[in-house]
DNA sequence: CTTTTAATGTAATATCGTAACAGTTTAACT
DNA sequence: AGTTAAACTGTTACGATATTACATTAAAAG
């Protein structure tokens, strides 16, 4: 019989009430750098929000496009060095597959997390499959490797 | 009751007698193109043995660097346009968060694949674990999603 | 209030990958 | 063989992604 534990799936395209969820994710963000003692700068905040905002992946440079308040262009390195930053705290994922990056959905869950990329829509999901996970790392320390990381990242 | 089936893992560095196993890729890559009728260039001969002669992962400029018989250097796109024809026959993966490449070890076996990367030497050995492909197809259909491709990087 | 740590500004450059198009080779078919 | 169509190659140029280095400024800690 299979497990039949809630299979926890997020498609930002779903969501309609956008705003208010960028907003929780920034409060949500801001909470946490207070809690660690990290600065939540205007250009974090900034890269934060573009991501947030946007139903499909951003690569670098068109977040970068989006950081021309003031009619300032940025340097490629003000992205990255906020994307680094939020990319730590778990805010925010890269997409390898697409040298792209997309808001966590899951902050604060203790995020385990598979990316569901369709190539139609462009959109992603996020998936957070603890069987998927699970047997990854079984499968791993199996063949006598010791797991830091996993990338999952499912085309479809 | 945990599956008992074998999990084959290949780590290339733990194999010593190398050319050989370069030679037998490089046969069985000859026969595949008999096979499917693609013809198996020198560009491309050249690019697998390169691949498989390495025991890390090897970027497309590294392949590059090493194509210069004749003193000639080559442009790049002669290197990307044997990896895409390597990778699409499955002798060679992309390993998307390194940019780079590898030669499949598990030619002709129809291969499901995760990638297990070693942080400190920098080796990628090849699991093929159906059970992991497997829990990822599930999941991933129990969420509503259809599967083409799965890319699986295990860091670590 | 000074010291030290973290973040920013700025320029330059490295790395990775593709488009476009003319020319050549190969396979397939009279 | 000679012709044609398809695949592959050569070459140039360029686009996209990412990092290094270093001087400056702002913030936190003492």
């Amino acid at each position: 019989m299979e497990d039949m534990e809630a299979l926890p799936v997020r498609f930002p395209s779903r969501q309609h009430n956008h705003s208010s969820c960028v907003n929780k994710l920034l409060g949500d963000a801001e909470e946490e750098c207070r809690r660690q003692k990290l600065r939540f700068t205007e250009h974090r905040r900034k890269v934060l929000e573009i991501i947030a905002s946007s139903h499909k992946p951003l690569g670098a440079y068109d977040i970068l496009e989006q950081m021309n308040f003031s009619g300032r262009r940025q340097a490629p390195v003000v992205a990255y060095r906020a994307l680094d930053f939020l990319i730590n705290l778990g805010l925010v994922h890269r997409l390898n597959s697409l040298n792209a990056f997309v808001a966590c959905m899951a902050v604060g869950e203790d995020h385990t997390a598979q990316f569901l990329i369709c190539r139609q829509c462009k959109n992603v999901g996020e998936l957070n499959s603890n069987r998927v996970s699970e047997r990854i790392e079984k499968d791993a320390v199996e063949a006598g490797f010791q797991v830091d990381q996993q990338l999952v990242e499912i085309i479809g």
